[in-house]
DNA sequence: CAATTTTCATTTGTCAGACATTTAAAAGTC
DNA sequence: GACTTTTAAATGTCTGACAAATGAAAATTG
C-alpha cells in the first residue's frame, strides 16, 4: 500500500483508498486487525491525525470498526446485511430528494423491481410474511391513521412481500427502492376513498400471494402502480391549479 | 443541532450524525456552505480535529465536498447518479464477498431484477443500446479473450440492457446487482463451449429486444440464469472432486 | 480609466505533542 | 484458586502551530 505525496488529492483520502482497495482485494480479511494509528502514521509517513481522518472515512462506510484499549485498534468489519440496508436506504433517499426525480420515474422503478420479487415471494413466502401483510392491511383500514403512519405501514407491507422471496440479496437491493419512496409518498394527502382503493389492491396482492399465484400478484402490483401514479398526478395538477 | 457529551459514542460520530440528519431533513440544502471548522468547533464545543473527523465521515459518503482557501469550506454535495452508482457497487460487492453468499442466491437476485427491466428496455431501448449489446456479443466471440475480459464484456452487455429501460433510478438500483456479480463470475473458467452457449443466449436476448418483444427477452434471461447456475454448479462439483 | 499585479485575510490540510479514557493482560494479594 | 491492583497499549480529544490554496480587495501600471 503506497500513497503519492505529490497527488492533488488529500493524503487522508489517498490513505483511505489504499486501505479500502486492500480490503476489497481481500488482502485484509474480515476481523483482521490493522496496524495501530501510530504504526500506520509511520508506514505512510504522515501524522497520526491524517491517519485518523482516513480511518474515520472507512468507518463511515462500515468497512472498519474501532475498539479502544490495549489490544484494541481498527478491525476489518464484516459488512452485515443490516449495515448494507442502512447505507442503501440513505443513498437512495438522498439521490431521489436531491435530483428532483419525477414521482412516476421512481414509482416505475419501484414497482418493476417488486414485480421481480412477486413470483418468488408467492412461491416461497412463509406464514409469517403473509400474516404481516394481512396485519398491515388491517392497520391501514383504521380511521384516524395519519398519512405518515399510512405510508409507513405501506412500506412494511411491501417489505414483507419482498422478504417473502427468501433471498437476502434481493431484499437488500429492494430496500432502497421501497424505503426511498416513502418521503415522496408522504407528499400525497390520502383521501378516505384513495386509501380504500389502495387497501383493496393490497388485499388482492395478499390473496394472490396466499394462493401462491405469482402472476396475479404481479397484476395486483401493476394495478397499484397505475393507481398510485394517477393519484399523484391528479394531486399535483390540483395543486398547480390552486397555485394559479 | 445538538450533541450529548455523555453519550458512549464518539463525539465525531455524533457530530457527523447531527449534520447528516440535517441534510436528510432538508435543513441544509444543496450547495449550502457549512460553517467553517473553527465555527463548528465552537458551536459543538469540541476541538477542530474532532470536527474534521466528523466532516471526513460525511465526505466519505459524498454528502459534502470541501474546498480550500478564502470563501472555501464544506458544502452540501448534490449526490450525483455517478456517486450513488459507485457507492452501490462498492457496498454490494463487499456484501457478497464478506458474507459467503451462494452463487445461485446472487444469481437469482440479479436475473430477477434484470427481468424486471427487460420489458421496459424492449419497449424503449434506443438504437445505441442495441448497438452496444451487439458489439459486446461480437467481442465475446473473439477467440483468445481472457475470462476477465469476457466477464467485463458480459457486464457491459447487461448494463446496456438495463440502461435501455431509460429509467435512471432503475439503472442505479441494478448497478449493484449486475456489477457485484462480476467477482463471482470471475471465479468461473469458461470453456469454448460454455462461451458459445452464453453468446447464443445473449444473441437471443438482443434479438428479442430488437423486435421489442419483452416476454421473449425475459425468457432469454431465464434461460441464461439456468445455464449460468448450472455451469457454476458443475464447476464447483468438479473442483470438489479433484480436491479429494 | 482599464487591465494587471500584488497583497491579504480566510479556510482547509497537515503536523507535533500532550493528556484522558478504555481495556485486557499481567502481577500481586488473600 | 479467586479476587484485586497494576500496567501497558491503544484510541479519543485537545491545543497550538504552520503550510497551502484561493478569491477578494488594494495597489500598480499602461
Amino acid at each position: 500500500m503506497k500513497i503519492d505525496p505529490a497527488s492533488p488529492a488529500d493524503l487522508s483520502a489517498q490513505i483511505a483508498k489504499a486501505i479500502r482497495d486492500a480490503i476489497i482485494a481481500g488482502e485484509l480479511i474480515v476481523d483482521e486487525r490493522l496496524p495501530s494509528e501510530a504504526e500506520l502514521a509511520e508506514q505512510f509517513a504522515v501524522s497520526r491525525s491524517t491517519v485518523r481522518e482516513a480511518l474515520k472515512r472507512l468507518a463511515a462506510q462500515s468497512l472498519i470498526r474501532t475498539q479502544r484499549g490495549a489490544f484494541g485498534g481498527a478491525f476489518v468489519n464484516r459488512l452485515s446485511y443490516a449495515d448494507a440496508y442502512g447505507q442503501q436506504i440513505t443513498t437512495s433517499t438522498l439521490l431521489l430528494s436531491m435530483n428532483a426525480v419525477r414521482f412516476d420515474t421512481a414509482c416505475e422503478a419501484r414497482f418493476a423491481l417488486e414485480r421481480a420479487c412477486a413470483p418468488l415471494s408467492a412461491e416461497r413466502r412463509s406464514a409469517d410474511h403473509l400474516a404481516t401483510m394481512r396485519a398491515e392491511i388491517f392497520r391501514q383500514k383504521q380511521p384516524g391513521l395519519t398519512d405518515e403512519a399510512f405510508c409507513a405501514s405501506d412500506v412494511t407491507f411491501h417489505r414483507a412481500l419482498v422478504d417473502g422471496a427468501g433471498n437476502p440479496v434481493l431484499s437488500y437491493q429492494l430496500a432502497g427502492a421501497v424505503e426511498a419512496m416513502q418521503p415522496l409518498m408522504n407528499m400525497i394527502t390520502f383521501t378516505a376513498r384513495s386509501r380504500e382503493a389502495i387497501v383493496a389492491l393490497h388485499g388482492a396482492i395478499a390473496d394472490a400471494v396466499e394462493v401462491r399465484d405469482g402472476p396475479a400478484a404481479c397484476d395486483g402490483l401493476s394495478a397499484l402502480e397505475s393507481y398510485t401514479v394517477g393519484l399523484a398526478r391528479s394531486i399535483m395538477e390540483d395543486r398547480a391549479r390552486r397555485g394559479k
